[in-house]
DNA sequence: CGCCGAGTTGAACTGAATCAAGAAACGTGG
DNA sequence: CCACGTTTCTTGATTCAGTTCAACTCGGCG
């Protein structure tokens, strides 16, 4: 249950086992079926979420009532909306499984308080926001690019996430509708054009 | 010269006073003339830069040769191109600035160095990441708005920059042209529509 | 003065959204 | 295992926000 973690974890830091053990007894794992809520509109943010099996999305929902996808979670992500996180304030966001998922969840005190004992979970979690900041950097000059440009980007980095997510969901990653992405999935399909 | 950047720490954390001037030892002073480059396209962006006075802007060229600015950093903002910062890889980005700028600059291998004698500096920078990068989080969801929301959000946020920005630095930001620009603000200003 | 970059305004164009039907895939109950 | 309803995806016609191209204004500065 905790093998993913530990093996991310190694990849960025080394711990003592005793450190990863006094981790571990924080984390809570968390089992939602398919459509339900890991956090609603509304509720506030305490705990950061890794992902070990299955998939979320991050949404929020606009004054039009359409769904804005803004990130997806899959295994060996860490997820949360980092700003409810931070300030303490409601979300207004949503995060909701896209299928079976299990996660481990860990409450922003309890890792507030490991921070101070243990100075090398805190390179941990520094270097993972890290990376995931300079996939967001890209995601904000990818968001200024065409339709097809946009999509041919999201193949390169999911392309193996494709089929486990919906059109619906992809276009509204994209900042597309489900039509348009249709269109382009078509034109990629076959260059007859 | 450091009391923008003490101030700024203090906001965050505490730090002996020892180890504040191990930390600020490790800094260099760069100024810059209006125009001149912190990175340029191609450059392995080495260092993250606290701005102390003035301003920069950081952006990408495309490949049809038009400036894309992805993010502004005025006082009291750390900015790098995380990207290359974490990767070592050559940047796709330059940092430009935009009026004459002092900023101060942090080696990264210095910096990692620093965080293992002085966790709390390290708390510091994570601290900041995390509200960077909720501001972000912000700005993708923005992107997928229309224009004149996203003019508006703008204003919210840093109305207070807008005379010392040029419209066409202004317009790249919010991912329209110059002209559209131009027709939004006459909208907002009379709305006589 | 006259030039030059920054901003505005107008007209034509275009990529993507919207609206509206179909077709295909999916799941649930008989 | 099939029939039926629901949701997902595709395709077409139309509309619209924002781009493009081009001309014009304004203010600064040699």
């Amino acid at each position: 249950m905790y093998e993913l973690l530990t093996n991310h974890i190694a990849r960025h830091v080394s711990l003592h086992e005793s450190d990863l053990q006094t981790f571990f007894t924080a984390l809570k794992l968390v089992k939602l079926r398919r459509h339900q809520y890991l956090l609603q509109e509304g509720m506030i943010c305490r705990h950061d979420n890794f992902v070990i099996k299955g998939g979320v999305r991050q949404y929020e929902v606009d004054n039009k009532g359409r769904e804005k996808v803004i990130h997806f979670g899959f295994q060996d992500w860490w997820i949360t909306d980092r700003y409810s996180w931070l300030t303490g304030l409601p979300s207004i966001y949503n995060i909701q499984a896209l299928e079976d998922t299990e996660l481990l969840q860990i409450d922003k005190d309890t890792l507030d308080q490991l921070f101070m004992t243990i100075p090398p979970l805190e390179r941990y979690f520094h270097i993972v926001l890290q990376h995931t900041f300079a996939y967001w950097q890209e995601r904000i000059l990818v968001l200024q690019k065409p339709a097809l440009e946009r999509y041919l980007h999201f193949r390169k980095l999911y392309g193996h996430l494709e089929q486990r997510l919906s059109q619906h969901h992809i276009a509204s990653y994209l900042g597309i509708t489900r039509e348009s992405l249709s269109r382009l999935r078509a034109q990629v399909a076959q260059p007859g054009k």
